[in-house]
DNA sequence: TAGCTTTAATATATCGGTAATACGATGAGC
DNA sequence: GCTCATCGTATTACCGATATATTAAAGCTA
């Protein structure tokens, strides 16, 4: 039986594998909060929404288990992690102290490919409207770059991990939240000259300001 | 990483779930080098060693993936992670990084139930031989308490995760491997004493060294 | 003989079905 | 009226079988 008959719009997904297409459309549903924190994750269900089998999603909410976004209850199943204020400052926290050392290791050995990078895809956010949904990816990519210079794969997961429940707040607070007083863009700007410049103190210093900012919103908006 | 106190009754072994028997086993053979480095692992062949189905199996591979112990192949299957010295050394690196947070934080935490629950693990890990397989379980439940107050679980988890890279790496030397002119348990009992004093300074400048002279002695090992 | 194509063999990814287990409603017992 | 046991239903965890993909080997042109 031709598991795949449909014949997607370009076959780019063809060749990739079942369970990596639901792994992402899942966490992507989780993280923007289309699944709700909490909610039950039924595998009969899922099979339907997805129109998959029941093994390619087991094993994408096994992957998802592990980074922190599905919770798995023993013999019980599965269900979208929850979340509360202090969980949301815990990330937060454990955010900051990571990407500083990330971001140090990266700035001392930074090439200039890295530099290159890290403006072309500033560049790409900036030209990108906010409300575009490519934006954050975008920004995410941003915020990645000037990490990437970092030799430490483990560390830069770990960054990345986080980034995405941390993100995952961002989206539960409801995109329509603006942050009052504040020039997001400039910030962005005034972190990347920084690193431009290599001075990795005045980088990390306005990294974390930009991310303690953020985090006092959404933790105001989670207290209640 | 564990899946968090599994209350370890005789009994357990048969309630616990097929997947959760597969993936300690199998993340205990990778760990020890009884899966050397970069072997294949073949779902079929597991099958019959392991006595079960292709469905836990592949879902047990895919949470040792986001443990970082198996690589996934896209469309060709798993293997248990590659070595190299410098992934050691990046291992190590990050690890005195992240401990050093987390004991810092875990010290200005503790309560005297932490002081007396550290005071126990270490006991029962000097009361074992060093040469009896469950000294490496209290070794590790002594480092891990040594962090416990720490109120980030996911920092937690992701020292836990670094620990067992790193032990890997130890079995991989060849467990024969005796450090010379070191007195190990010198070093806990110090760096014990540190932590029960609330000295952190002291206590995480003992645990890097234990971390750093070990890590010397094995980064040799694997430069070769 | 080198290079390319086809074929065969091996292993992976996935599906459908089944037994076991947990949850919830119902009703007996106190 | 409330608690607890029981039964039916909803789900899970799992296995066997199938379809697909990858690799290796053999067969065919120039």
């Amino acid at each position: 039986m031709n598991k795949t008959t449909k014949i997607e719009a370009d076959d780019a997904t063809k060749s990739v594998s079942n369970t990596q297409r639901v792994y992402e459309d899942l966490r992507n549903r989780i993280v923007t909060g289309t699944i709700p924190p909490g909610s039950k994750l039924k595998v009969e269900s899922l099979k339907a929404t997805l129109d998959t089998g029941a093994s390619p999603i087991r094993e994408a909410l096994s992957l998802l288990t592990s980074d922190q976004l599905v919770e798995r209850l023993d013999q019980r199943g599965f269900r979208a992690a929850e979340v509360s204020a202090d969980h949301f400052r815990e990330i937060l926290k454990l955010r900051c102290a990571l990407e500083e050392i990330a971001l140090r290791e990266s700035i001392s050995l930074a090439e200039s490919d890295w530099e290159e990078e890290l403006v072309l895809v500033h560049h790409r956010m900036v030209r990108t409207p906010k409300d575009d949904p490519v934006f954050e990816t975008h920004h995410k990519a941003f915020h990645m770059a000037l990490l990437s210079a970092c030799a430490s794969p483990i560390l830069l997961r770990f960054c990345d991990q986080l980034y995405d429940l941390n993100i995952r707040y961002r989206y539960l607070a409801g995109s329509a939240k603006s942050y009052p007083k504040r020039d997001v863009s400039k910030e962005h700007e005034d972190i990347m000259a920084a690193a431009v410049d290599r001075d990795a103190d005045a980088a990390v210093s306005k990294l974390l300001q930009h991310y303690t900012r953020t985090g006092q919103f959404l933790v105001e908006h989670f207290e209640s």
